[in-house]
DNA sequence: AAAGATACTTACTTAGTAGTAAGTAAGCAA
DNA sequence: TTGCTTACTTACTACTAAGTAAGTATCTTT
């Protein structure tokens, strides 16, 4: 039995990813799990602190798969992250950080310093993977991994919203040429 | 003098730019503006109203700076675009898009239809500059035109949110690796 | 000078928001 | 059995949001 806290977790990160975080509130939470109000702030008391551990749960989620995939060869593992993303797109949903970035500035501090400790931790691993796929002959690409790392992701985020704005092909569009890009040359 | 009406969309312009449009209130404009609340609602009756204006101004830019570059070649067209971008991020400004479309489930119909416009706007623009440029032999690219500009856009919009997490140096490399993969070969 | 339009202000309503203080029911621990 | 903890609910405060109705000062037209 998923605990309440759980619950609650797994429905704010629904709706940050689909509302963004300043345009949902504890009754969109509350009312479909049928609680009150205040029992989120039981468990979250400001919201900055739900926000954190959205974002924390991200995080590990993210460090989980990434390990699973670490036998894989380069262009295997990268794959596997557009997948996650063409997940995400056919579910209607963008990604965290793309969400949280726009709403950044209006952050809490500890909030944000979070959101900067996901970003870092992808772009750390990205990085690590475009180095030794080139190294490997799997990946080619020009200049620095690092950004070219940024690169992808800023790709994949923002494909996600383009895809809502117009249309869901616009994501596989993107995905597809910078996969095409990067893997055979 | 520029009339009140001028200065309270500038001001939501910049407000949807750094704080996201769900995120201000008309609080926020009337306040530094020394006017009251209900005059921005004299103007712009809803919000949504603020929010098409806004969108609508920022067709009208686009297409009076495209419509000065046209006798320019392409590459030095895309340089232009890029240029713009630029000057966002040294300000701490994200796109318009790349706020939008974040909060883009939540927006009125009418507004969201303003959005896809400039979004179709500023991409039939792109792909239209990246064809003719690849044909000129000024510009070089694989796939199709389309998708490029997709691709463009995307890192654009993208790499301004992540210059606001990651530093504004993302940006910088980012367009610089972009401008690069698309000019030399 | 009179009538009307323009651009507001004053003062308000309605409907939310995050957050809290106090109470309660159920389970466990000594 | 008594006391403590967990996981809430009830009932609220304080505040902010968008939006409106009615009044006013200042131009513009006739």
């Amino acid at each position: 039995m998923a605990g309440t806290k759980d619950k609650i977790v797994s429905m704010a990160d629904r709706l940050v990813r689909t509302k963004g975080f300043n345009a949902f509130s504890y009754k969109d939470i509350s009312a479909p799990l049928d609680i009150k109000n205040a029992a989120v702030h039981y468990h979250f008391p400001a919201k900055a602190d739900l926000g954190i551990e959205v974002v924390a749960h991200e995080i590990a989620l993210f460090t989980s798969n990434t390990g699973k995939w670490a036998h894989l060869p380069e262009d295997e593992q990268l794959s596997r992250l557009f997948d996650i993303f063409r997940r995400y797109n056919s579910e209607g949903n963008i990604c965290l950080m793309g969400s949280l970035a726009t709403d950044f500035e209006t952050l809490a501090p500890d909030m944000q310093a979070k959101v900067q400790e996901m970003g870092s931790i992808i772009l750390q691993w990205l990085t690590n993977c475009l180095e030794q796929g080139r190294k490997n002959k799997r990946l080619h690409f020009k200049g620095d991994a690092d950004a070219r790392a940024l690169m992808i992701i800023s790709n994949l985020q923002s494909s996600l919203l383009l895809s809502r704005v117009m249309g869901p092909s616009a994501f596989h569009r993107i995905a597809d040429q910078l996969l095409e890009d990067i893997c055979q040359k």
